[in-house]
DNA sequence: ATAATTAACTTTACACCGTTAAGTAAGTAA
DNA sequence: TTACTTACTTAACGGTGTAAAGTTAATTAT
């Protein structure tokens, strides 16, 4: 029995083989510029070899967007501490901005690419659902206290990551740098994520 | 000099049968589905013809891309009548908002795709300048009468066109429907929107 | 022990892509 | 008529994702 596990374990090394070399690849050069025969090339196997582990390009970075929400589920992990709803919130949407702009690839991988999103389909996106589940859960609890009071949850919730997502987006994609000053632009994120907040907070005041 | 006169014409048509062929493919199936021979075969010319009225594919799609900012000007253009600033912000963000969703794929070109930003490169991108230019103004005119009072002009329009952007970006790539419940998910657009407009109307009224 | 089967991987090939260099045919100018 | 220019095409390069068929070695069955 042992050699069906070594085989076991040799297929197991493999698929991650090329998950690693599928990782360096595209953080290094992005989606686009990264082909099955690079990644191939990097592990020293055929091209068609990955045909064995992955169904197709998209399947192989379906598995690296999976990988992108396991890290951002760890830079939100330690806020689960913060007992304060509307300070956790807040370090929520800092803690989200640093993670999309210190992973600009994944985030774009995560949020704004078209790709890998035909291979999860109708699938359950549990990654996904469990941050976003963080935000809904710590909207919530801001509710609880008096924050947004008769505010629809979901919507509310959802209209709180678009507004730190266009933030991240437009920053990354670069349609930011041509259209306002230099002196603006300089740490425009923190600035904008700043802003929200501060509109956040003065809008509705627990009473 | 009517024979040059008539090249010169036939060269501007021909340009814009490149183009005329490239945006009805662009819209029908997206940009990477677009190739320079599909444009060719549309228009009946060989693919290399194209390239001596375009540099490469992404000088063709920045064609579309100033297009794109041509038509969501035609958009914006009507709310130059309307006097007061706050209802003129409302108004825009509906009219964004409504841009994006009717013209998904001009917004992506806009907005979100790398594409033909390297195009664009250190040029003037004066048609994005102008809409960025007209919320810059109307926010200008909203702190005039009392609104948004203490804060940065232009950090406040980056930040509000972000929330926009956000709520456009994340609906055009799918990446809601998979979070929210049904009944949220319908007309999230809309939802979200007016979810960012009352946050901003109740954040800081007019004395 | 030998034959049949299966697993893991490779070779080859197809149909695309963007783009360049060289070739061609028609029109213009000398 | 000859030389040149313009507008376009053909052919080709080096790349892509992916499917089908081939190979080789290990395992199982007889």
């Amino acid at each position: 029995m042992s050699i069906a596990e070594r085989k076991e374990r040799q297929k197991i090394e493999l698929r991650a083989k090329i998950l690693d070399a599928a990782r360096m690849l595209f953080l290094e050069q992005g989606y686009e510029q990264t082909s099955i025969r690079n990644i191939a090339d990097k592990i020293e196997y055929s091209p068609t070899t990955i045909y064995l582990y992955f169904k197709d390009k998209d399947d192989v970075f379906y598995a690296l967007h999976q990988e992108g929400f396991a890290l951002l589920r760890q830079f939100i992990r330690p806020l689960e501490h913060v007992s304060n709803p509307f300070e956790r919130l807040k370090a929520l949407a800092k803690v989200y901005t640093t993670f999309a702009m210190e992973n600009t690839e994944f985030y774009d991988l995560m949020f704004t690419m078209p790709a890998p999103m035909n291979a999860l389909q109708k699938e359950e996106w549990t990654e996904g659902d469990m941050a976003f589940g963080f935000l809904l859960q710590t909207i919530r609890d801001c509710q609880a206290i008096g924050y947004f009071e008769g505010m629809d949850t979901e919507v509310l919730s959802y209209t709180v990551w678009s507004m730190v997502h266009g933030i991240c987006s437009l920053e990354i994609r670069g349609r930011c740098s041509k259209v306002l000053s230099d002196a603006t632009h300089e740490n425009i994120v923190a600035k904008a994520t700043a802003q929200v907040l501060h509109i956040l907070e003065k809008m509705n005041p627990p009473r």
